[in-house]
DNA sequence: AGGTTATATAACGATTTTGTTATACAGATA
DNA sequence: TATCTGTATAACAAAATCGTTATATAACCT
């Protein structure tokens, strides 16, 4: 339970068709911070300050390998089971946008 | 099922503590807009722009009755189970504003 | 050390959001 | 008709959002 004024908070995280797509690709696993950068056609820093906005918001959790960065959904947020419920709510489109480095995934 | 795109604009529209406070209100039946003035601590026009927003969403109906319109939600839209599974993470809070005008409820 | 790759931050501009006040419109009623 | 109440729209200002380019930082690799 949550009250209307950190719901609305989140949601507007949510609201937002870049950011609700790069969590629909972490609802399949860790994702490189490169391989973002590869799939959305918007600057580097721009995908940075996204993936900012949504570790503020306690959405996220990164993990540094080497000089990547992996990013993954936060379990044990308390609003980590509406994402996954909005998520599922979404369509899931043919994104072949593969990262172009040797991330190791 | 829904995609990223559309999704993402119905949270942008939700993510106002302001609006998702209305629509909770609004799911104990339906609302007069003056209730919603008398409710919130802004101006009326500002109260009108937010209604005017989650209507164009398609997320509310108006149901005119003399001089005072009331707003409820929108059960026949495709984002409807989606809005309600989102207003039950919603804390009640205890709201005593009612109206005070003469529109009947 | 020096260069390359991955990511983050700073500074800036265009656009959107959200409030305000003033005004228009709709319906009720004296 | 004139006026009152409820609601919507217009015009504007402040703040937030979201992109850009330039630059900094961190880690790897000769």
């Amino acid at each position: 339970m949550h009250t209307a004024e950190a719901l609305s908070k989140v949601l507007k995280v949510l609201g937002d068709a870049t950011r609700l797509t790069m969590l629909k690709q972490m609802q399949d696993g860790e994702q490189c911070a490169c391989s973002f950068v590869d799939c959305f056609d918007i600057s580097q820093p721009a995908i940075s300050r996204h993936l900012k906005m949504m570790r503020q918001a306690g959405l996220l959790l990164e993990r540094r390998d080497k000089q990547w960065i992996h990013y993954r959904l936060n379990e044990t947020s308390p609003f980590y089971p509406i994402v996954i419920e909005l998520l599922n709510n979404i369509e899931t489109e043919v994104t072949d946008c593969g990262c172009e480095t040797d991330c190791a995934i």
